[in-house]
DNA sequence: GTATAATTATTGTTATACTAATTATTATTA
DNA sequence: TAATAATAATTAGTATAACAATAATTATAC
């Protein structure tokens, strides 16, 4: 790679993902959603996946432990998941969605993939694989 | 696109920009820059342009006014910017290198670009040309 | 079996992102 | 020209990101 072209991927790769979740954000705001976008992320794993320890719900998502305790603490407040002793592990939380958590999901995760869906607009199948290709070996080349 | 598929250009997108972001801070750190990463780039870009108003440097990288403030206050803590009066609008600042400022540029950029390409390992100048369109072409479908 | 190490989650601190509100100044309009 | 609107920068408030340090608990080592 050319040195003095490559420098500016880092400077497109966090200028479009601030845009990106600027622009979901603005819509999850706009559309009453009333969570944040990592929020929903995180609302989005739990129905996914199911129940788990903080700790392996950070892993998954690629946050730090403190970051998820207060998105956590954030989403408790709110009522959308809860945290039950572990029954193996007295220094870990099970978290999970409340019913009410649930139906969120539900309900928005058709919402959530049209605001996601358009910034897509005039790219193709080979775009996606080509991009995550460079994506992922980044994040590889860096882990 | 396939709708299951593409909502997680917008996951691999943060977590990589995330991982980016943080390698290049943890470098930073390690090698004893005393500055943040986007400290470094407002630095770079004052360098670049020169002196500029405040407002055009928030438009030339894509942040807010209150962010650039806030970075601008910290780079003016350490001397390595200052502000002038505009002398055409009170209203104004016109930001500037210092001469410490326009040093650490110079002794810094080598050492910033190597940081950067670690993470191009194994890629290509065309997996760049295609990556830098789909980041341009999302930037552009959410502007 | 006790001391030590490792793990889980939390709290504290600093920096960035975004929105809204504020202040000072400049531009526009009636 | 006086009132109003627009603009530049700042301040305030909330959320996320990263790192360090801590408390409670569990695992390991001797």
């Amino acid at each position: 790679m050319n040195e003095s072209r490559y420098s500016s991927y880092s400077f497109l790769l966090d200028r479009t993902a601030r845009r990106v979740k600027q622009y979901a954000q603005q819509q999850f705001t706009a559309q009453g959603f009333n969570i944040t976008v990592d929020q929903w992320i995180v609302l989005k794993h739990l129905d996914e996946y199911g129940e788990m320890k903080q700790n392996a719900l950070a892993e998954l998502l690629f946050k730090d432990n403190p970051t998820l305790t207060r998105i956590i603490d954030l989403l408790c407040d709110k009522k959308l998941t809860v945290r039950n002793v572990h029954p193996e592990d007295r220094r870990s939380f099970n978290v999970s969605l409340t019913k009410e958590g649930a139906k969120k999901v539900q309900q928005l995760t058709p919402k959530v993939q049209a605001i996601r869906l358009k910034a897509w607009e005039g790219l193709t199948e080979r775009d996606f694989n080509q991009f995550k290709k460079v994506l992922d070996t980044i994040y590889e080349n860096l882990a």
